[in-house]
DNA sequence: CAGTTATCTTACTCATGGGTAACATCGTGG
DNA sequence: CCACGATGTTACCCATGAGTAAGATAACTG
């Protein structure tokens, strides 16, 4: 079984395979991150060597350095691209004209299907311990701004009387955890699908947010 | 600044201070594992050497080794250290006589604090991919146990009243899920103590769960 | 106090893997 | 169709860090 096989057999198509050495310099950057967001879930950041993911997309390691800096490099595309969905849900939220639990729960969605994308574990794993500090300190910041978006939805559903009484911030926290968590443990092979895990936890914390009549 | 005096004003006293050499394997061995789990969650488990943890405890790495087996071993050893608060807390909840939700309120307030310890990061982070087949499947085991654990608590809760209709399933992975998150941000420099963020997020998830009027 | 054992150190080995240099080759625009 | 820039490759360097071997030294034991 020849590389390229393989690849394919996997489910994933590389812009490498298919005779001809075509230029697409976008595609392929894309396909290297992707590649890597898999690795990275799979094997985990540390566990993955440049040349897994090279041979994952069927070429050589210095070839990704024509697309990225260097591993860390890597890492924080992932996570910056599993963040364009979050960004997107909350325009949504920003956009509909529904009640702070109503908002709330659009956002939480487009949270939780981002975490169970392929990004998801780089997502929440990209942190201070693997990055310099100056990609750690960007990442920090846009996490904190969705905390921060994210408290902001509570309270606003609180004043508006959709959602109960209750610690905005122990709140973020506590439904952020959970939804982090999906990270840890689901797999595309899951018996649930992402989007059914992902309405599933929003009913549960939806039940537990809705005031009591 | 020598290096004792460094370990002392982080804190943490070691068994190798204090001028004469002493004979106190279980003691020493202690030290090691929770020198350990400080640094991994410090720094992480692949950003942790060896010779990080030698020196953390005034010691050089091979002195490790008389210890503990090897690398893997001391990160699963971190989480069997964090594992025991777990356990007394599902054997407390075992000997009250409180309902469903009771009973959950107390095995969940022991997983908080464990998580919060110093080994919650370990006992969070020691999966799969760091550890050998053997190691990994008793971890995933001891793991499902808990799970499986937390769940029966749900339903007795559910078949008692104490505890709204809910699926046990999503609800322990969201409960466990926020709490394990737990281990990623919390610190013991921490504005909020342990006991503190235990208390509130089990207040936060026992306000979700109880059952409306 | 001498021999034995537990404990610890110095001084290595060796595999791994990130990163780079220099060269080969393909495609495309003039 | 050919020269030049865009892509890739082979072959390397080198720091890091896990793990080991062999010897030193301190604490018990008789």
């Amino acid at each position: 079984m020849t590389q390229q096989q393989r690849t394919v057999a996997a489910g994933h198509a590389s812009p490498w395979h298919g005779g001809r050495r075509r230029r697409d310099r976008a595609l392929k950057r894309d396909a290297v991150i992707r590649a890597a967001a898999r690795a990275f879930r799979e094997r985990g950041y540390h566990n993955t060597s440049l040349d897994d993911i090279a041979a994952a997309l069927g070429v050589t390691k210095p070839t990704l350095y024509y697309y990225v800096r260097n591993k860390q490099d890597l890492l924080f595309e992932c996570f910056q691209a599993g963040l364009a969905g979050i960004g997107a849900a909350f325009d949504e939220a920003r956009r509909s004209h529904g009640n702070g639990r109503e908002r709330l729960r659009i956002v939480l969605r487009g949270y939780a299907l981002a975490i169970a994308s392929e990004f998801g574990w780089c997502m929440v794993r990209a942190e201070d311990q693997d990055l310099d500090a100056a990609m750690s300190a960007r990442i920090r910041a846009r996490k904190g701004e969705i905390d921060r978006q994210i408290r902001a939805l509570i309270q606003q559903g609180t004043a508006d009387g959709s959602i109960r009484d209750c610690d905005a911030k122990i709140t973020a926290f506590a439904i952020a955890g959970a939804l982090n968590w999906i990270a840890h443990w689901h797999r595309e092979s899951e018996a649930l699908a992402a989007a059914d895990i992902a309405d599933r936890f929003i009913g549960f914390f939806e039940d537990g947010l809705r005031p009591r009549r």
